[in-house]
DNA sequence: TCGTGACCATACGCTCAAGTATGGAGCCAG
DNA sequence: CTGGCTCCATACTTGAGCGTATGGTCACGA
């Protein structure tokens, strides 16, 4: 209901980047198996035919969203938040975001979930990297040994990436929304220094 | 080297839970996936025309397999660990488990992964259920009052399972024994009370 | 020794999704 | 109005895995 319309330029023709769009739409919803070339042009409203015409192979059209993807996550979350000059204050906010932009961080947790995959694997340790540099220097500038920075910084973002590996559609008992603040709040708590 | 040899009662001919040995070793090291029965008869010396002998279908094997090791998960984990009086000393003792049984702790990961799949989906949702009531009740006895017990116990296995996605076959910088232990000590610190 | 049953090999068939080949509809420049 | 470019449909081929059909071998008991 939300990727039939795409964005049709005149009269029903597609661009690589309506494919490129509707791919991350279902790699958030059903992981990277969902991202099936036939499946995607039902969806779409066209055919196979359509597809190899934009991308020469299935896993060039996978590359391109996934481009996509880390770019706009890089401008976002980076950009936004590396601008809070409390440490503190900075951190609360990465923790807060995750609640919102869920598209975002749905794509991550289907990402993590494929993370043997050739293509995400380097993707996975990049964005890794820099969150995990991120959190560090943010812990290091609230006082943080350099160690115990890089400590919490690693327990820090694996709670987030476990979080969101528990989450997604299987177990867990689900949290209403008053709980999951509470718990958002219990994190900071425990994880940020006050 | 090491799924080549798995105990031919005799000469060379194997039997059912052989099978599941070598399901769980592959499960271990390639995740849900890696678990074909030409793939494995070929890491067994023989063909399909055994392994269909022994289980009516590859699904059949793969609940096998993870029936197995959730059992004796059960044993180990929660028989060994349950019987320890102080509640922070169990916890602790739950913390550095991670570092001792490494195929049990791959085995999670790789059921992680493919959380999705229909027959991975109930173990991960009694496996989450059973040790996150261990951890909870583990942090009520240890003074938590009930909601942050909850949070906490959630913090914990969250980034019990973020470590385990981020460690193995991909990304994130290696950590070699020392700096690992000290990530050890740093978790415990951060998550149990003193 | 004979035959029965446990275990395995060989050779198929079936399905699903990726990729290919080819042609057709519409539009725009000349 | 015509040729060419863009976008798409239809109909194929191909490869990987699962599952099936059928027969062979070896051990062991009667």
């Amino acid at each position: 209901m939300t990727a039939a319309e795409q964005k049709p330029d005149s009269r029903g023709r597609l661009s690589a980047t309506d494919w490129e769009q509707a791919a991350l739409e279902v790699l958030a919803q059903g992981g990277v198996a969902a991202v099936a070339v036939e499946s995607l042009a039902r969806t779409l409203g066209v055919t196979k035919g359509s597809f190899y015409w934009h991308f020469p192979t299935r896993e060039a059209l996978l590359k391109a969203a996934i481009d996509r993807w880390e770019q706009r996550d890089e401008d976002q979350v980076i950009a936004h938040v590396e601008r809070i000059a409390d440490p503190r204050e900075r951190l609360r906010e990465l923790f807060q975001r995750v609640s919102r932009e869920v598209q975002s961080h749905l794509v991550y947790a289907a990402l993590l979930q494929a993370s043997d995959h050739p293509l995400v694997q380097p993707v996975i340790e990049r964005i890794s990297r820099r969150r995990l540099a991120l959190l560090t220097a943010a812990y290091a500038e609230a006082g943080f040994e350099p160690r115990a920075a890089r400590h919490r910084a690693r327990l820090a973002y694996t709670a987030y990436s476990g979080f969101l590996q528990l989450n997604q559609r299987h177990g867990m008992p689900r949290m209403d929304q008053e709980e999951y603040q509470a718990y958002i709040d219990h994190v900071i708590e425990t994880l940020v220094p006050a």
